[in-house]
RNA sequence: CGAGAAGUAGCACAGCUUGGUAGUGCACUUGGUUUGGGACCAAGGGGUCGCAGGUUCGAAUCCUGUCUUCUCGACCA
């Protein structure tokens, strides 16, 4: 396969293959201020994508979009103390308006939690007001020491979701319902393998009960944690002092949750589905989905392409036609940088024989089909279901040739050395035996999968409670 | 944050050792010829050499600081 100039091969240097996929791809631009990138027009197209179609399910789901500051005043950060000792070694600071010093700092906020519970406690006063259902689309600020674009950045852009519940029941079923609507969108929009299950205690979101997470496998077996579902229980209501009076007018604490999605998601598709010749989107959230490429001079093509293009229109598929008189060759190569799902090779020679060529980019296999329309737009919409099917079936496949179980240490300490993805094991529950991995091969665990009653710890020995999966994370 | 490397036109780089008119290829603009895997000819345009100091008659080049990026570690709800 010709490999693209000036993309390094994925399988020599992946860290260096992320890198310049993103840039030649143009999803993002770097700025000067380290951490915060420039997500370029084509990147922001996925994005707005991803956001529509999760804005969509929210709002089915009850939810109300809402806007909060930005700033969040120290005093209010420090209300809730396992929720500021997490994040305090990563907020930033703000403690001069102009030339004065403020007489109290502010931070940029790394989440909002604690600007919900202090609007909450102002809104909720009767069982009659709850639930409450609220998210919001913003920017978050947490002072990483390394970045990289969309895996790790300073601004963070995202989507965090907060509600308020009169019962335990209904939070708990919250908190579920959001991290499946996560599991599913990134199944079947983003094509990605996922494994969800619950963060150890160790791992768990600061001032959290319990966290669920989303974890996908990159092309090189690490993990990328894609979306948490947090169940706060009263913790936070108790904290700000948030109550209702319910029916028997007795004075309750309601129950809360947060959840939420970043642009982390789409280095999470770049790292698992693109190869060499650039990026491979799944149709679903590519922002153009066919890329029609004109061969031969423009009056020979001129009818079918308006033709095609009239067609293309009113099949609501997104398109775009390479009307530039770079050659063919340059073209084919550029729409594989930018990973159009489906290459249309309109060719003069071809529509001689009533013969149009159709590229998908995932195998980059051509398929000839009649030059007829309605044809090519029935192959199109049929191929773009295909491709997502494979590019997840793919995608699966690969990761779950890299998931790995050991049942004693030795052998979980030889896996973690030697192959990279996830290792299963049973363990107790305890966090001794978390660090002792963590020191031991520097692996970290991902997430619970299952509740066992019988079997022994992988690394202690004692009474097996859960089975885990560890891995190394970006 | 630690170790290493880099920053000169949109991109890839040369020039730096030994200070003295800012270079090459691709890309870009115009005109023309082309068109099935990164076309060709001709004529053009574009850079306070990351930023700030210092040394010097003179700095892309030497010195100091700083920022950004990359690789590998550490850190990372």
């Amino acid at each position: 396969m010709k490999q693209v100039k000036e993309i390094t091969s994925r399988d020599e240097n992946f860290a260096q293959w992320y890198t310049d996929i993103v840039k030649k791809s143009d999803l993002v631009d770097y700025s000067s201020m380290k951490g915060s990138m420039i997500i370029r027009p084509y990147g922001y197209a996925i994005w707005e994508n991803i956001q529509s179609i999760l804005d969509k399910e929210f709002k089915r789901l009850g939810h109300e979009n809402l806007q909060m500051p930005m700033f969040i005043p120290e005093s209010l950060l420090n209300k809730e103390k396992e929720h500021v000792a997490g994040f305090a070694p990563e907020v930033a600071w703000v403690e001069r308006g102009g030339n004065e010093l403020l007489e109290e700092r502010v931070c940029v906020r790394p989440t909002s939690e604690t600007l919900f519970c202090e609007h909450y406690k102002k809104i909720v006063k009767s069982y009659r007001d709850l639930p409450k259902l609220y998210n919001q689309w913003c920017t978050i600020v947490r002072w990483e020491k390394t970045t990289r674009p969309f895996l790790r950045t300073r601004e963070i852009l995202w989507q965090e979701g907060h509600t308020i519940h009169a019962t335990e029941a209904e939070a708990r079923e919250e908190t579920m319902r959001m991290f499946k609507v996560y599991e599913d969108f990134q199944k079947n929009y983003l094509a990605l393998p996922v494994i969800a299950g619950r963060k150890t205690d160790k791992e768990k979101f600061a001032g959290a009960l319990e966290t669920y997470t989303i974890e996908a496998m990159m092309y090189d077996g690490v993990a990328l944690q894609n979306g948490t579902s947090h169940y706060f229980g009263q913790g936070f209501a108790k904290s700000f002092g948030i109550t209702y009076l319910d029916k028997d007018n007795k004075l309750q604490t309601p129950y809360q949750t947060s959840w939420g999605v970043s642009t982390r998601m789409i280095g999470g598709l770049i790292m698992t589905h693109s190869d060499d010749n650039g990026l491979v989107l799944p149709p679903k959230i590519a922002p153009i989905k066919v890329i029609v490429i004109p061969i031969g001079s423009p009056e020979q093509l001129k009818d079918k392409l308006e033709e095609l293009e009239e067609s293309l229109i009113a099949n609501n598929l997104s398109y775009k036609i390479d009307k530039t008189d770079k050659s063919p060759g340059f073209k084919f190569a550029e729409a594989e940088v930018k990973g159009y799902p489906i290459r249309i090779e309109l060719g003069a020679r071809d529509l001689k024989e009533n013969k149009i060529v159709l590229v998908r980019r995932d195998t980059l296999e051509k398929i000839e089909v009649s030059s007829n329309v309605d044809e090519v737009i029935k192959t199109i919409n049929k191929l773009l279901d295909i491709i997502q099917t494979d590019m997840y079936n793919k995608a699966l496949q690969r990761r779950n040739s890299m998931l790995y179980e050991a049942s004693n240490y030795d052998e979980f300490v030889d896996i973690a050395k030697n192959k990279p993805g996830f290792i299963k094991i049973s363990w107790c529950g305890n966090e001794e035996c978390e660090n002792k991995i963590k020191e031991d091969t520097t692996l970290k665990s991902r997430c619970i999968t299952e509740e066992v009653k019988d079997g022994h710890c992988c690394v202690c020995g004692k009474e097996a409670k859960y089975k885990v999966y560890f891995g190394k994370q970006y």
